[in-house]
DNA sequence: AATGAATGAGCGTTCATTCAT
DNA sequence: GATGAATGAACGCTCATTCAT
């Protein structure tokens, strides 16, 4: 039965993911019990308090972006990699409404995913930089800002990539260098 | 006593921008009639549902930063003035327009104020690309969205300002003009 | 308005010293808003908690239980005043469960209520004990607890009478004096 | 295997005397199981509600003070013996007993089970009345009510054991014999 | 026979909304 | 017009009970 709850377990984390994406602290444990197909006291018995199953969701997520920068990183010329995951990061966040900013104070679990995915960004932007292919002058605080802004901000997704490409024209290093 | 009537129903305006400024949609119609000083039945004369009232601070909210964007542009160089208002709109409105947001779909009356704001935005870039100020290929809409996903994300203002250096950067025109 | 509230608040009160009587701590602040004729939503503006609402009821309670011994008091003979208060405390208690336990670590209030008791009890027993109708050796601790431990016996009301005669047997002086 | 499950049973009793004795019956049956080492399930298993088990175990703990007095009852004087059951039976029970009156209607196992230890008591009295060690209009009925009484009221320790030692004095038979 | 994950009714509590004063 | 007491739906959470393994 292990493995039974182990499934049971993800796919909680899967209808929070979506119901706190869509609402917010608004949205209800019933709401995500129901979209899993389980009933509300297994969602409790598995996460034992709503900021628990928040927590954990806000951690899935962030575990995902550092991935998704991660698995880039590898790939052949530094500022292409920077700016693909650039994007991968703003667009593949299934959750429009900000999930780390439900948290008042974050859980130091939840910093240290945080500080994770910064990590990843940071060495993205290191090589990049080196490579002289994105502004020497940008720190990862301020990429990594930019990525969130973007990533949360509601709108037509063909304006948030022609905005996504204005930011990245910033980012590049000037041309009299 | 119309004045009467009047002045209350801005106290409890004003009590509302502040409430749920900080606190969101959890932010409580009791909180904020007490903070306006009145009764709760007084809140609910004025605005009929907690929806209703967050949409005219919201409304309230827009209208002012229309002013504000109004206001710069009459004033002399036109590239000084786009930045200046852009710089303005982020950093004036922490976590308000996120209640935007939480509207989920937004009234008409909301939708206008918001297209107010973005026409006197449109006018600003507009003058900045005539002067040569900002890059001619850049869109109201693009910028505009930048401007919302600056004002509603998260972190330290000092990283926020440099990331808005960085994209007023990325809309200054190419040097090689 | 404001007497409109004191009544809700009495009647909550006296549904509550039944709900709780019968039930103890199981009973639940529901059936004491059904029993009391109000919503649940009045139960909670009274009473903040359903603790605060267990600590009123148990201090109207031990404040209905002093004033029985008081009244008593400025009667005539010590000894009889005496005798009479113990059966009346005993016999007088609505609730047939120990109110009083159900609270964990009572709250000053409820301790200083109880002590008021204590002391009624205490007059009682030191007139008597001075009329040399009490044996001169018992204590308001011990005579007070024969009242509550009676009180919250269950049983046939005729043998709680007969046990009853037997303790004051007990608390007589012996007549070899 | 039959003789497992016999063990189990006689531990799930055991943790269910300390945990309701502790707890009442806000105790929960996952407890139990925790303190028996066994799985909930298996507590189900054996007793298949929750007052079922709290049935068993007043049950258990009525047979024991059954046999507490009837084996004092072989011993040597009648008075003494008496006394010393009372005593006993008091001190032995502190808060068990309140299960009893957490049963609402008893059923009739838990009935037969507590005349059982009435009878005990009673043939105790009996004895004491024939040496003239106890009063003789004393019944059982009061005599049982008053350890009922005084094994459930909560209070110091001391202060109880004093207020025994009160009753016991209105159960000695009148000096004047 | 034993296990423990899953279930859902029920509880304490909050809060938008109504309405008698 | 203003007040604030009353209402009850909805939420987070617990726990007795069931059942697949």
């Amino acid at each position: 039965m292990r493995s039974d709850a182990r499934a049971n377990r993800d796919r909680v984390l899967a209808a929070a993911e979506e119901v706190f994406g869509e609402s917010g602290n608004a949205g209800s444990t019933e709401e995500v019990a129901r979209r899993a197909g389980v009933g509300i006291g297994t969602v409790f018995r598995h996460f034992p308090t709503k900021r628990a199953l928040i927590e954990a969701t806000v951690i899935r997520h962030l575990a995902l972006q550092a991935h998704t920068a991660r698995a880039r990183g590898e790939s052949g010329e530094a500022g292409a990699a920077f700016r693909a995951t650039f994007r991968e990061m703003v667009s593949g966040a299934p959750a429009k409404l900000a999930l780390v900013s439900l948290l008042g104070e974050p859980a130091a679990a939840v910093e240290s995913a945080a500080v994770e995915v910064r990590d990843a960004v940071g060495e993205l932007l290191a090589r990049g930089q080196q490579a002289g292919a994105v502004r020497a002058d940008a720190t990862v605080d301020e990429v990594y800002l930019l990525i969130r802004a973007l990533a949360n901000v509601g709108g037509d997704r063909a304006v948030v990539d022609r905005a996504v490409d204005l930011v990245l024209d910033g980012l590049s290093p000037p041309p009299s260098a």
